[in-house]
RNA sequence: GCUGGAGUCGUCUAGUGGCUAUGACAGCAGACUGUAAAUCUGCCGGAUUAAGUUCCAUCGUAGGUUCGAGUCCUACCUCCAGCACCA
């Protein structure tokens, strides 16, 4: 399939300048960027749809500049509906080190280029800023987009200068590629096309050049029509809370986010978060409509996503606890020390001994002792795949579930 | 700078001195299912208890008036609107 084909097919086109789609076969100048800020240590999953189309262009042959924003991060792209807070230095330094860990993670390739925009930022001085980039742009350019529009004027929350300004930023990021590196093109997720567009302006007015954009529509939770993002509160982090993580998203609930996807929406997602070929696609979707109960498309997409983020072994380790803990005729009190020992590794864990509510509340699978109790006393809560209501010490080996897909292990 | 309006749970929202701060969405759990959707039921600040038992917190921040404050007063912070100043 060519590159356009692939694009289209997996859903990976929005607004862009390019009118044509076939001429991203044909181009001669295969560098594009795209780029992150580091608002915070981890990615999300609305972030990897990015990275994977970003992936698919490098897989056509196209050399990836990827830009860790430790400038525009320190000012913070504007939202709709109010100011962000602004990060410590130290916390960008760390976000950063973390999510370029993330990208080249996901996108690998021996001629992915990182770079991190504070590199131009850092010695501009103000007043060249102004004279070179603030005299391109017109005031009611700026003023006519639609988020300050949302912002300023009646039931706003008003916008701060700096976040105004954080498009001309990005903007001469592109300008700064396109100079030194001959970069032409900006990939990003739709809701930034705005923001990419100011370069693309920045470039014409300059140096006379022409730039373009492709953007890739948001990830929308099919349910609720939200886009999955940290602003959102629903976020799915690429970083792992197993091994401390702290309140990132465990392997295992990483990979039972996919495996409970809708049916109506485990197609669009397969296209965009997997590198599956069209026609395994489609094969797997005909299976799974002919038997939706057996989940094969939200199987066969939990595997290969988890894959994708966590690597080959800890998705193949994730899939098995799967097997072992969903399957009705587990008997939970048959495991070897072996396979619990596996399972350690994956779930929370708590000390024998302790009482059943402490246990809830200390492995996260209840927020507080109070919600553990209202758990035990809805029957949420079982014991080696038998209901508890009551809190009792818990003194042998167990596998405690708490509603249908949160588990721990006492040992 | 002046005048007026606004700030309530993750989000939107009701609440003009009276005890228990509405309602909706989102979220969580139960039933039914396929670890799905839809539907019905319950929960939805924290701790504590055998127990809705008791305690604490909470309507932008800090004070005050009052037996009693989300509600009234004062100051401050943030936002919006209008006017003025400066152009």
């Amino acid at each position: 399939m060519k590159l356009s084909e692939e694009l289209i097919y997996r859903g990976f086109k929005a607004e862009t300048t390019i009118e044509n789609p076939a001429d991203l076969d044909t181009r001669e100048n295969k560098k594009f960027y795209w780029g992150a800020d580091p608002s915070a240590d981890s990615l999300t999953i609305g972030n990897l749809a990015a990275l994977m189309m970003c992936a698919c262009f490098v897989r056509h042959g196209y050399t990836p500049y990827l830009v860790v924003g430790g400038a525009t991060g320190q000012i913070g792209d504007p939202k709709e509906n109010g100011e962000r807070e602004l990060k410590s230095l130290d916390e960008i330094e760390h976000n950063k080190k973390c999510i370029k860990a993330q990208i080249e993670q996901i996108i690998k390739s021996d001629n992915v280029i990182m770079c991190d925009n504070y590199d131009w930022f850092r010695d501009m001085k103000y007043l060249d800023f102004l004279r070179e980039v603030g005299k391109a742009f017109s005031m009611t350019q700026l003023l006519d987009r639609q988020f300050v529009q949302d912002r300023i004027g009646e039931g706003g929350s008003g916008i701060s200068y700096a976040e105004f300004s954080y498009s001309l930023i990005q903007g001469y990021d592109f300008l700064h590629l396109y100079r030194e590196h001959g970069v032409a093109m900006q990939l990003c997720g739709a809701d930034q096309y705005g923001n990419c567009t100011s370069g693309i302006h920045l470039i014409k007015r300059l140096e006379n050049g022409k730039a373009d954009v492709w953007s890739t529509p948001l990830i929308i939770d099919p349910i609720t029509g939200r886009k999955f993002g940290k602003s959102e509160g629903n976020a799915v982090w690429l970083a792992s809370s197993d091994n401390g993580g702290g309140n990132f998203t465990s392997i295992f609930d990483f990979y039972q986010f996919w495996l409970n996807q809708p049916d109506e929406s485990v197609e669009y997602l397969i296209k965009v978060f997997t590198l599956l070929e069209k026609d395994e696609i489609e094969s797997i979707i005909k299976d799974h409509q002919k038997a939706p109960e057996k989940r094969l498309a939200q199987r066969a997409l939990a595997r290969s996503v988890t894959e994708i983020v966590h690597g080959t072994k800890n998705a193949e380790a994730v899939e098995n606890l799967t097997k072992m803990l969903f399957d009705k005729n587990t008997d939970f009190t048959s495991f070897s020390e072996d396979e619990i020992l596996e399972f350690t590794k994956y779930l929370p864990v708590a000390k024998k001994g302790m009482e059943l509510v402490d246990i809830l509340a200390s492995t996260g699978l209840a927020e507080s002792k109070k919600k553990a109790r209202e758990y035990l006393a809805q029957g949420a809560i079982s014991i080696n795949g038998v209901k508890a209501s009551d809190d009792t010490a818990i003194n042998q080996t167990a596998i405690i579930k708490k509603g249908k897909n949160k588990f721990a292990v006492v040992k």
